[in-house]
DNA sequence: AAACGCAACAACCGCAATTTG
DNA sequence: GCAAATTGCGGTTGTTGCGTT
């Protein structure tokens, strides 16, 4: 906190100068991963200092909660989810997180993206009821189905975006084991990682 | 093959809400 | 109770990749 006498006035979130800006590199991500995974994230501003990052808090921040938490659903919307997301704006208005909040492991960043993209235009070209008539899209039905680290899913049984997925997923588990070879403390963050994306499969 | 336009999405910004001392 | 710090949210912008000409 800031004692009296000091600069009054709100502070930006963050120094401009010196801090990076931008796509995020694998090598942050990691770095981010790892340290969240450690320490948890108890203080956004003061974590990327602590973790060895050049960005704001507020990068970090964005960059966990919608790309690197494990719980964190990628690939394509569901029909389901979609008539979700109509159904809910209709009640809620542009409330992103609270609609996300209705869809485990969906952002309000990526609902509110899908949107902008595509509900807003269907609905605009009155599609969005009439789905038994409306031809499948780029973004079609995908199974909903949970991410799996195990190899205890049959290749038969997974999709081919499901498979693609997956082994996105476990390249960069294995770059992440790759670094952690070195601390112990952060293989348990692993660990715990692994079994927090495994409890979120079950819930699916 | 190059140029252009557009769609998709990752990331940033400003403000509001909440927390803290 | 107040001021300042911090977090979270929603709007917007910038970048990238793909399709078309």
């Amino acid at each position: 906190m800031a004692r009296k006498g000091e600069r009054r006035g709100r502070q930006p979130c963050c120094e401009k100068e010196g801090l990076k800006r931008g796509a995020w590199t694998a090598a942050e991500d990691k770095k981010l991963v790892a340290y969240i995974t450690k320490h948890g994230h108890t203080n956004w501003r003061n974590l990327p200092k602590q973790a060895g990052l050049l960005r704001c808090g507020k990068s970090c921040r964005l960059r966990w909660i919608n790309y690197l938490r494990p719980d964190v659903k990628r690939g394509n919307f569901t029909k389901e989810e979609e008539d979700t997301i109509i159904s809910l704006h209709s009640e809620l208005g542009n409330k992103w997180s609270k609609i996300a909040s209705y869809l485990p492991g969906r952002t309000d960043n990526e609902i509110k993206n899908l949107w902008h993209t595509h509900i807003k235009k269907k609905i605009a070209q009155g599609e969005a009821s009439s789905s038994s008539s409306s031809k499948q899209e780029s973004y079609e039905i995908k199974p909903n189905q949970s991410i799996v680290l195990h190899e205890n899913n049959s290749a038969e049984e997974l999709s081919s975006s499901q498979m693609l997925w997956r082994e996105e997923l476990n390249e960069g588990v294995m770059d992440f084991m790759m670094m952690l070879e070195e601390d112990e403390g952060y293989y348990n963050g692993l660990v715990y990682l692994e079994s927090e994306i495994d409890l979120w499969g079950q819930m699916n």
